[in-house]
DNA sequence: AATGAATGAGGGTTCATTCAT
DNA sequence: GATGAATGAACCCTCATTCAT
């Protein structure tokens, strides 16, 4: 029975890496189905047993390797050496965008398809409270939904930013664009913080 | 002469209009080149009198629409009435984001394609020497190049920060997030000029 | 599993004859591969199952008619009951072309597209080392090199002057044609041997 | 209206001269109306003032080539200096493949496309009487009749025997082909006469 | 569970032909 | 006469999906 189960897990992997694969260089529309299961070693049909459709795989596909991510850049970072908070969120940030540095596809793929809603689930699926982690990494007096809040906002700025720097070079290459981008977000968290204690 | 090139516009603008409107109700991939035509009450085949493809109409589409909605902003905003530089981008801005809440579909057909490249060509389009412009509004003192970086990563960002507010109402509705949003903005304008007179 | 083969062999069968009626009848342009999976009783998408695209099957349709009609001719005529080699020669023309005026449509199907490369492949396929036999059965003194230019010639020139005698009865009626056809065949052999004797 | 007159054989020509080029080098089912218009520099249109289809123009020019081919071959040999009546043969069917061998394109058009009915009008139309003059050249004794079987038959096959010879050089090349075509005419010309002579 | 042959709707594209200018 | 924009039928081919094995 286990290794049944771990048999169809290996295809499940199988058939995403295939997918993985053939949807950042081919793109998604010119990849066939039958594509991806001959890539996988597997039969048309095989494609079935595992998702409903195309588009079922495309969304399992980014949350998999949305979570993936997220949970390589948290064990990358170690906070502690750190004592300002600023520093943590931009060591964290910088793992992320290194790994995209280094796998193009992967930011080809995820960026312009991951929504909010996406995201959130991700981050909860590769590191449950990993949001309350963040709350008491960082010393700010914020409330969930504020924190919430920051994050959204700093992690859709830094993706958005950093999409054409990364994969274009343009406007100007990305070890060019760090130093800016640093100054951006240290600007992004400390309005966040200067607002709560100035209403405060 | 004059009727017959007079006639081809009407065609070209009916088609375009044609594809819009599909492609923001119906998805790119699930719109046909026949769908095109028939919405637009000409036969298939008249199509590719005018584009080549429906990439080609895509790309054409996208730099149409983004310098129509750029024109449309500085055309609303009266920069001179703010003596605050930061209150004219900040203005710039929110005629922006007005013109996404108004239009949803132009938000979601325009943001997740809009490289840095095709944004360029389409400022340069609607109002070249725009961005001189701004430099003349602005009264910080940077090059063509800084300009260029600042204006694009707040393009960027505030483009992202909002898709899924403005569509999602996520994380929390647009007019919520405003306040939070005009921070940001504010700080990241200061970050870049601070720096700017800290090198000095 | 020999079931499923037999079927697969089946349906090829099928989709050939149906190409082969629908190219004689109305012409391989005026033929839509459409055309030819109806008339085979298959769907349209079934034809790609089996043939790569028309000139595929075209290809594959002359090499095979052309198979079968040399085949046939080879075993219609007794080779042994003639003494002399020309008349074998002549039994052998004669067979193949007996079968084109049964088969007009094989004729017109076939001879315009008979390169030399394909009706050499073809007589290999009909019957491995059959132009070796010929060396045999002819007790002229030929290299395999000198034999197969005096069948090429042959070959060519009679399927030649018979194609619009058969097809057409132009400038004479196919039986009226014969006694000259042989008269010159008979020339033809003569002079490759008279040659030959005429080196030594 | 001379002036007009000349305009149009004018456009005529440029049309059948476009036609031949674009049908020989990409082929004729590859080659649309709107191709051989614009290469003739006229508008689609006005293809249709010329002719009324695609076949109407190739089987007008397949006439045109084949007549202009045999004007040239019959310009070409000076037939008085041979005194052998086979020399006077062999003369004109190797001006025609000379031809041949200089433009293949014209030989790849021509040949498998010219039916005898086709072919015997090109010659009347190239030089009205030209087989009577045959016949006065070759002292044989025929009926118009057996000149024209006669003509048929090694018309017929000489083009079919040289045509893979001339394009591909197989089974050989032509030049060394020759001396077997040369000595398989005469073969063919003796059959003819000397069932002529055995019949009297 | 796994296969892959078969399906046929539907897409993109071409192009002969017409006709208003 | 000449034009070329417009048409829409017809074609080739792909591919998601089914289902008998």
């Amino acid at each position: 029975m286990g290794r049944v189960e771990q048999n169809k897990q290996l295809k499940l992997h199988k058939l995403m890496d295939s997918a993985f694969h053939l949807f950042t260089s081919k793109g998604i529309s010119r990849t066939s189905i039958s594509d991806i299961a001959g890539q996988a070693g597997l039969a048309k049909g095989t494609f079935y047993l595992y998702f409903h459709d195309k588009y079922d795989l495309q969304q399992k596909l980014i949350a998999d390797r949305a979570s993936k991510m997220i949970r390589h850049a948290l064990s990358c970072s170690d906070f502690s050496q750190y004592d300002d908070p600023e520093d943590k969120v931009i060591a964290f940030i910088d793992a992320i965008l290194d790994q995209f540095q280094e796998d193009k596809a992967l930011l080809r793929f995820i960026n312009k398809r991951l929504s909010w809603g996406v995201f959130a689930r991700a981050m909860d699926q590769a590191d449950p409270g990993v949001l309350g982690e963040f709350a008491d990494i960082l010393p700010y007096k914020m409330s969930e939904k504020e924190m919430e809040i920051a994050v959204y906002t700093i992690i859709e700025m830094v993706g958005a930013a950093c999409y054409d720097v990364i994969l274009e070079g343009e406007p100007l290459p990305y070890e060019e664009y760090k130093p800016y981008l640093h100054r951006s977000i240290r600007a992004l968290l400390r309005s966040f913080v200067e607002n709560k204690t100035s209403e405060e």
